[in-house]
RNA sequence: GGACCCGUAGCUCAGCUGGAUAGAGCGCUGCCCUCCGAAGGCAGAGGUCGAAGGUUCGAAUCCUUUCGGGUCCGCCA
């Protein structure tokens, strides 16, 4: 799709002329050669640094290399002028014409413009939300799924072929105390007469997961199994006899609603792969065999914490990974000093699945309070894949959620923490998903539930679909034509400065994806998407003050084809863009 | 004590992975709707990019130090 990418189009003129020039420069220099729009429009549509690379191995003064490549690029056909600036840049001006002929390519590739070939077909594998199967989600997961999610499209726009995992921490303790959490609701529906106080003091670790939403499964729990997981006076047995059964029924429960809170979302994951399953097969085995061959594991007592000690530390040696030899701290614990795994264990397991899966590349989505876990991670990747297989962790800061500009407080314990599902069922989905990716993933958000249906100018979510829906608005009555007609469309006629300044927008989508995708920043979509929003509405309001800047003229057939195509390109390109980030564009604002 | 993230206009945030005179929205100031595309539009003011050094043709961006905010910190997941 290169006929529709402008910067790789010029990048190609630009390589060759300096190849011309330089018939020896090496092709690292080359590589190193850049087209970027500048910063100031008054320099022209883009901008090349050649010269300021070749400068050293050519042994010549920029300046005067860019004097040079701007004699030759004159020559190239989308070039109009091509001048030396500054400390030796080459700013260029294309040819509106050539600009325009660029429509066409976009209206033809419908959805699938701006795909890229960066990814090149390589597997990649995405892992993102991973909630613990505890309870219900709630927005702080929600970022983590959105993000995770685009992220996911991202790379599969940019040429990756992904799959969406997600990894299900069914093992530890978490779901441990589950079980006994749901035990007792069993115990209530089964018409207990002990206290939750008596039963809480039994428990080891104390009683968690005090929500009601373990009360209907507990219901169900006695529905199929009766009194039989009690003693006649519906007390507790042995929680030998009924644990696993309790815990790995819960769990699949609360899966069950992870999915529904998951699909509400619009949310859908390829793989679900278990952490118990894992162990069950054997991976941690393998994994630490694996490291164990290497030379990676020793048994060894580590230092405390420096600065301040805890009260309770005491030396003990436990079985440890050699992280500090792939850049970290210090070296990580698999085994627990009783000898049993510890979560970091089971999931190099994970890692070592995901490896042998035969992935080229691994990305998670993670909460921040997981940012001191991320190098230990990425050295047991290191050394699993022996370095063949890169691991790109990205953070998702904090959401507070605010009402009215006031913080809408959240305490587990009273049960007042937002759910996912309050959350859509307040805003809606497509805003959820919107907000959620406008800010940069690892800054913390403010989520306004006013202020994300507010229909104003300084809400993006409302701001960009307003432009879809008048871009649909004026095609419905142009009589909607087809894409393929507009592109045979004559465009001479787009010759505005507010209509060049769109289309120009327009034809920066794909150099947009590949930098998102490359940086894991979905996030730029959205902005990208509320600056083309606001080049049309600009170009709208233009034909507000001059009659003849509208789009559909009586008297100007030509022009007004011209324009609907422009007007479907803007359409389609926020409609491709809106499906990277998951959103559902609207046909009209009521 | 250490690690990671953040610090950019009065406010909320971008800044295309080192480029030219740092941007947007809100707010503020001043103009603009009898009607024809005003759920608004146009113009303007507003910045030592937290601070100090360093790297180089060139730094908001990279390195070091430092200040402020957040998150986390032996075997919890």
């Amino acid at each position: 799709m290169t006929e529709t990418h402008i910067f790789a189009a010029v990048l190609d003129e630009v390589r060759g002329a300096m190849r011309a020039l330089f018939p020896e420069l090496p092709d690292d220099v080359l590589a190193r050669v850049l087209v970027e729009p500048p910063r100031d429009a008054a320099h022209g549509d883009m901008a090349t640094n050649a010269a300021m690379v070749a400068a050293k191995p050519a042994r010549q003064p920029p300046q005067k290399i860019a004097a040079a490549l701007a004699e030759k690029l004159i020559a190239a056909p989308m070039v109009a002028e091509a001048a030396p600036a500054g400390p030796g840049f080459v700013n260029l001006r294309l040819h509106e014409s050539w600009l325009r002929a660029r429509l066409p390519g976009v209206l033809t590739a419908g959805p699938r413009y701006g795909e890229a070939t960066i990814g090149a077909g390589r597997r990649v594998d995405v892992e993102y939300v991973s909630a613990n199967p505890t309870g219900p989600m709630h927005v702080g997961h929600c970022r983590g799924a959105v993000v995770g999610d685009a992220l996911a499209n991202l790379l599969a726009k940019a040429g990756w072929d992904v799959t969406k995992e997600y990894y299900i921490n069914d093992a530890g303790a978490q779901v441990q105390a589950l079980g006994y959490a749901t035990y007792w609701r069993y115990l209530q529906a089964i018409g207990t007469a002990m206290t939750e106080e008596d039963y809480a003091a039994a428990v080891p670790g104390g009683l968690q997961y005090r929500g009601e939403y373990l009360i209907p499964v507990g219901e169900a729990l006695a529905a199929a199994h009766g009194g039989a997981l009690a003693t006649p006076e519906k007390t507790p047995i042995e929680p030998a006899l009924w644990l696993d059964t309790v815990r790995d029924f819960a769990v699949a429960r609360m899966m069950e609603a992870i999915r529904e809170d998951l699909a509400l979302l619009g949310v859908q994951h390829d793989v679900f792969v278990s952490e118990a399953g894992l162990v069950r097969d054997g991976k941690l085995a393998q994994a630490e065999a694996r490291l164990d061959a290497a030379g990676l594991i020793y048994v060894g007592v580590l230092e405390p914490p420096k600065g301040k000690t805890p009260d309770d530390w005491e030396p003990r040696p436990q079985t440890l990974f050699r992280a500090t030899q792939f850049g970290d701290e210090v070296d990580r614990a698999l085994r627990k000093s009783d000898g049993s795994g510890t979560y970091f264990a089971n999931d190099i397991a994970n890692h070592l699945h995901k490896i042998e899966r035969g992935f080229d590349a691994l990305v998670h989505v993670w909460g921040a309070d997981h940012g001191g876990y991320v190098r230990r991670m990425q050295a047991a990747v290191s050394a699993l894949s022996n370095g063949r297989v890169p691991l790109d962790v990205v953070l998702t800061q904090i959401v507070h959620v605010l009402k009215g500009g006031e913080p809408v407080r959240m305490s587990k314990r009273a049960g007042t923490y937002i759910t996912l599902r309050d959350l859509i069922e307040e805003v809606g989905r497509d805003a959820v998903r919107f907000t959620m990716l406008t800010r940069k993933s690892d800054a913390q958000m403010e989520f306004d539930l006013d202020r994300v249906i507010e229909q104003s100018r300084d809400n993006p979510v409302f701001y960009v679909q307003y432009a879809h829906a008048r871009c649909r608005s004026v095609l419905r009555q142009a009589g909607d034509p087809e894409a393929a007609v507009l592109a045979g469309a004559p465009l001479d006629a787009l010759t505005d400065v507010a209509e060049m300044a769109l289309l120009r927008r327009i034809l920066t989508f794909p150099r947009l994806i590949e930098a998102a995708s490359e940086a894991r920043e979905p996030h730029r979509v959205a902005f990208y998407l509320a600056d083309l929003a606001g080049d049309f509405h600009a170009l709208w309001n233009r034909g507000r003050e001059d009659a003849t800047l509208r789009f559909i003229r009586e008297d100007e057939p030509e022009a007004t084809r011209a324009r609907l195509a422009l007007v479907a390109a803007t359409a389609s390109v926020i409609r491709a863009g809106l499906a990277v980030m998951g959103v559902t564009p609207v046909e009209e604002m009521r």
